[in-house]
RNA sequence: GCCCCCGUAGCUCAGUGGUAGAGCGCAGUCUUGGUAAGACUGAGGUCAUGGGUCCGAUUCCCAUCGGGGGCUCCA
């Protein structure tokens, strides 16, 4: 950092000649050549790395130095495409808005964000008219400039610009000072990218650790702006609220259509759609807000969800309990929730108050309050009696409504209620047992995803956050060893989660992908090393001493809404013949049909397979059109030349067609793909 | 919880300071023999709720409820 990069005069032709690497090669080139002149040819390299640090392609290089060329379709590249976006989007904004205090504006993934301090929050209008903005300064050509200034020259050269002067004063703890703050200044010295145009004036200039593109007009016609929102300065809740504009980039035109259409797609998916569009579930206002009902058709799918996990859960030594949605106080005092979460719960019901005569309190009042876990009740199914080291590891399961009071901003469909049923259990077992539980747990849930269709995974392990934990060193380390270990012989990715743990124990959490490519977190293995001293929880060991037992946290789909919600768009609404609310639709060509496809349909509910007739007045390819927009599995189709060969023709989702299968083969061909859990 | 946007028929959405419209869906009649919309007729709305401004409010203003996009949060 210390050799100024911008501004110098082009390197000698000839002169003093050093030797350095490119891309992997040993090779010598004039002394003070700059990646611009090493890459010419090259236009899709935007960014240099010069041992190990992402630089402006502008810089010189130095006698030894390993340089490599950053392509902008590279994760590299991307990101500072999108940062200089995001420069281009702040001087738009600016020359409509002089008065504007700038905030900060890094890349993100797949786009950029600018934070800003405004009078009025943006309109959409205001958002196309800073395209038209953009649209012009990115065909004019800038080009950023790199030029480092000292503490006290950036505070002048920023005066009116408070966001940036905190940033300057923040700078030698940039890593903690917020979200995206590291991108304006670095743990080194300051730089200020100037924006200047072909004829030498400068346009716009911005506080920035840099690197960026070596023009505007890299950035081509891949841009644009998506959305405005609030974003508080910094992160955090206390500070003053910024307007915070989104766009995206991409290096070409025809990559940002294709992000378009991805996000399109997303939001064809999203299951509140396809809930209210294939009649799943709904969200009556009466009811109130994160609180959904479960329509028919969206039960059979929830009901054959929980059926399966049922079963499977009986194979693998689990015992089902079964224990109330509400509970006095006590309950919650003695587990702590209400010390680390009544924020998150509902607040308790008073029952049970007495007034003598004079209206005095003869009897005080109980709070009763609506359960936000499950754990408790089963602590108290575990403390019941005295237990036996032969009774362990015991496996208690429930499907347990419970219910937290959400912040009204975070409500979201059926994945963020404030009513949801966890299909949770809790494992207790000795010290010795648990990493043998551990492993087994792991091992059952990702097997079980897989039924159910998610087969792409990876790990996260949540490690302690010291200022929000309960619990001895020695514990969480011996915890965290443990999961660690179980969760590297699983042989899947480990992504670390530092801090991310509950107060109660550390956890490893399953992230799944989905048919699209976006992960969710699914099942959670937790160890809590907090109830089972708060509660005293004991057995008795074989030598006759009285133990405490570990307790293993364990929930596969989270809550059955939110998986609910991640198979429907995981599937877009087409779920596999198991799980399918109709599995099969019968359409007779003409009415004079009806009567033999009857006879298959009845032939089909003896299986108890969800078949039907479509005996309405439709015409033919309305009733297909109809069945097609259901996404039913399969569509069988009858007409005369089916019926005399005692057969039907399949119609599949995708418009293909198989006709004259014989009726018994048909029959057999759909229990086959129930049986089998395959997708049609 | 905070900021912005939204709330009109079951669904998707037009529209207006003088009490409303389309498409789909639904009902009925006629029609209908091979792979994504046959025709016609009809029913259906306190324009989310409550206040206010106004001669008059679905329309303008405020509040509440609900939804959306973010931020913060997510045991």
């Amino acid at each position: 950092m210390s050799t100024p990069e911008s501004d110098l005069p082009p390197a000698p032709a000839s002169g003093p000649q050093i030797s350095v690497t490119v891309d992997g090669e040993a090779t010598t080139v004039t002394e003070g050549t700059t990646g611009t002149e090493l890459f010419s040819g090259r236009r899709e390299i935007v960014v240099l790395r010069i041992d190990g640090e992402l630089r402006d392609l502008s810089a010189r290089l130095t006698a030894g130095a390993v340089v490599e060329g950053v392509s902008v379709d590279s994760p590299d590249g991307l990101a500072v495409l999108r940062h200089s976006a995001a420069h281009v989007l702040a001087q738009a904004v600016q020359q409509i808005n002089p008065d504007v205090k700038l905030g900060i504006g890094p890349p993100v993934t797949d786009g950029f964000y600018y934070d800003f301090d405004v009078e009025q929050p943006f309109t959409p209008e205001d958002l196309k008219a800073l395209d038209k903005v953009m649209a012009r300064i990115i065909k004019e050509g800038q080009s950023f400039r790199r030029r480092e200034v000292s503490d006290d020259e950036a505070r002048a050269e920023l005066a009116d610009q408070p966001y940036k002067l905190e940033l300057i004063g923040l700078k030698s703890t940039a890593d903690t000072a917020g979200e995206g703050a590291a991108v304006e200044v670095g743990a080194g010295g300051l730089t200020i990218y100037d924006n200047v145009r072909r004829d030498g004036t400068v346009a716009w200039k911005d506080l920035c650790r840099g690197p960026h593109l070596p023009s505007t007009r890299l950035i081509g016609n891949g841009a644009q702006l998506m959305r405005s929102a609030a974003a508080y300065w910094r992160g955090s809740e206390k500070n003053p609220q910024l307007q915070r504009i989104y766009g995206t980039a991409w290096p070409t035109k025809d990559e940002l259509r294709a992000y378009l259409d991805r996000l399109a797609e997303a939001e064809r998916r999203d299951h509140r759609r396809l809930g209210t569009e294939l009649d799943l579930f709904s969200f009556p206002d009466e009811i109130g807000s994160g609180l959904a009902v479960f329509h028919p058709k969206g039960g059979i799918i929830r009901t054959e969800m929980e059926e399966y996990s049922r079963r499977r859960h009986i194979e693998a030594g689990y015992s089902f309990v079964n224990t109330p949605h509400i509970t006095k106080a006590r309950l919650y005092e003695l587990s702590g929730h209400l010390d680390w979460y009544a924020d998150g719960m509902y607040p308790p019901m008073q029952l049970d108050e007495e007034l003598d005569a004079d209206g005095n309190i003869r009897k005080a009042a109980q709070d009763y309050y609506l359960k936000p876990m499950n754990c408790p009740m089963h602590i108290l199914i575990y403390r019941s009696r005295g237990r036996s080291y032969r009774e362990l590891p015991l496996r208690l399961f429930e499907f347990g409504t419970v219910y937290r009071y959400e912040k009204s901003g975070v409500v979201h469909g059926l994945t963020r209620a404030r009513g949801f049923t966890q299909d949770d259990a809790h494992i207790f077992a000795s010290r010795e047992q648990m990493k043998d539980e551990i492993t087994h747990a792991l091992g059952f849930v990702l097997d079980l995803l897989k039924d159910y269709g998610l087969d792409d995974f990876y790990l996260e392990l949540s490690t302690r956050n010291p200022e929000k934990s309960v619990g001895s060193d020695e514990l969480w380390q011996e915890a965290t060893d443990t999961l660690r270990q179980v969760a590297v012989e699983s042989g899947l990715e480990l992504v670390a989660d530092p801090g991310g743990a509950a107060f109660y124990g550390p956890k490893i959490s399953v992230q799944a992908k989905d048919a699209i490519g976006r992960t969710w977190q699914m099942s959670t293995v937790q160890l809590d090393l907090n109830l089972p001293e708060l509660f005293e929880l004991e057995y008795a060991a074989a030598d006759g001493t009285r133990q405490r037992p570990v307790m293993i946290h364990r929930a596969l789909f989270g809550s059955i809404e939110r998986f609910f919600a991640v198979l429907t768009e995981h599937y877009a609404g087409a779920f596999p013949t198991w799980l399918a609310p109709v599995q099969v639709r019968a359409i007779p060509v003409a009415e004079a049909f009806e009567g033999y496809l009857a006879e298959v349909v009845a032939q089909l509910r003896t299986h108890g397979v969800r078949a039907e007739l479509d005996s309405s007045h439709d015409r033919f390819p309305k009733k297909i059109r109809t069945a097609s927009k259901e996404k039913i599995p399969f569509v069988l189709i009858a007409g005369g030349e089916d019926a005399e060969a005692g057969a039907v023709s399949f119609r599949f989702r995708d418009g293909s067609q198989e006709n004259g299968v014989p009726v018994a083969v048909a029959v057999e061909r759909i229990l086959a793909s129930i049986r089998d859990r395959t997708q049609v």
